[in-house]
DNA sequence: AAACAGTGCAACCGCTCTGAC
DNA sequence: TGTCAGAGCGGTTGCACTGTT
């Protein structure tokens, strides 16, 4: 695996490590501890630079390594602590044990980031990518008909609803789409209304910030909360549902410009009948069940990103 | 069976941060 | 206060492995 071999302008050596190198490196730092990585290589009789040393030993020799395929529990903390923190791969590591920030910044760009994104999530923003979404598919979809979708709309911004509502203008069941029309206007306004009421009046657009809602001892859950009206609204006819905060005024807030919206704005629960060993098909299947939303196949995701 | 394409991940690169002086 | 070296971090690379044609 990695890179083959070379030797660099200092004759240390690069690429993979040898079982040999691992033994020097592990019997070093148990007899002397980690620390001191610049003169480390030179005393434990390593041909390699102390950067690299320090790298093998934090991202694969150090006994506390967890190694094997992430649990959905240290998955879904992934996705939620990435929405607040970002590509901080070491602040999120120091939330899972036994993980380290190299793998858990590889885990996130080969299939957590993949799969947002198949789901028509922006893996960055953590909001629905509208421009990933075949909204006109939905309003045609036999498995999204109208009412549910009039249902499921609460829960997008103003500007997705009048995009539904341009391409409902459009298509040819002009009956439904002139229900839908009054409908959705219906439910833009109320929703600005919802949002309105939801964010103090002394918390402007550009300052505001997500705020952690600690939901348990153990998971800490982010993101904003859904009023509940919307909330009870939308587990009525479809898989999501909202999330049962002990309302906190203070994380109840979003920005109706921001558009943000994150993976524990509903209810992760279905998801916790699934165990660990589940396979990533579960995992994928309770996601999708998240958002049924289906991207173009003619689509190139690559573009978007 | 071979060629090709896609995926996973260890390891490297280069920039930033931090603390000592 | 400024400088420097060491350590840490996020992004990127490139090869082995796996799946597909």
């Amino acid at each position: 695996m990695g890179r083959t071999p070379c030797c660099d302008k200092n004759g240390l050596k690069k690429g993979p490590w040898t079982p040999e190198e691992d033994e020097k490196l592990s019997r070093y730092i148990h007899a002397h501890g980690a620390g001191n990585w610049r003169n480390l290589p030179k005393n434990a009789g390593l041909q390699r630079c102390g950067k690299s040393c320090r790298l093998r030993w934090t991202n694969y020799l150090r006994p506390d390594i967890k190694r094997g395929r992430f649990s959905f529990e240290e998955e879904e903390t992934i996705i939620q602590l990435h929405s607040v923190l970002g590509n901080k791969w070491s602040a999120i590591a120091a939330r899972l044990p036994g993980r380290t920030d190299n793998e858990i910044k590889n885990y996130w760009n080969t299939h957590i980031r993949k799969r947002l994104l198949k789901m028509g999530i922006d893996p960055v923003t953590h909001a629905p990518r509208l421009d990933l979404l075949d909204l006109s598919s939905l309003l045609t979809s036999p498995q999204l008909n109208l009412p549910s979708l009039l249902r499921l709309q609460t829960l997008l911004n103003p500007e997705a609803l009048r995009l539904a509502m341009t391409l409902a203008s459009t298509t040819a069941a002009a009956n439904d789409s002139q229900l839908l029309n009054s409908h959705v206007q219906n439910q833009i306004n109320q929703f600005e209304n919802t949002f309105d009421q939801q964010i103090p009046p002394n918390i402007d657009d550009n300052s505001f910030q997500f705020q952690p809602m600690f939901q348990d001892n153990s998971m800490p859950g982010f993101g904003y909360q859904v009023p509940d009206q919307i909330g009870a609204d939308f587990s009525e006819n479809s898989s999501f549902q909202s999330t049962n905060t002990n309302t906190n005024t203070n994380s109840s807030n979003s920005n109706s410009n921001n558009n943000n919206f994150n993976m524990d704005s509903v209810s992760l629960s279905s998801a916790s009948t699934l165990n660990n060993g589940g396979g990533e098909d579960e995992r994928e299947s309770f996601c999708s069940n998240l958002f049924k939303f289906e991207i173009p196949e003619s689509w190139n995701i690559e573009d978007f990103m």
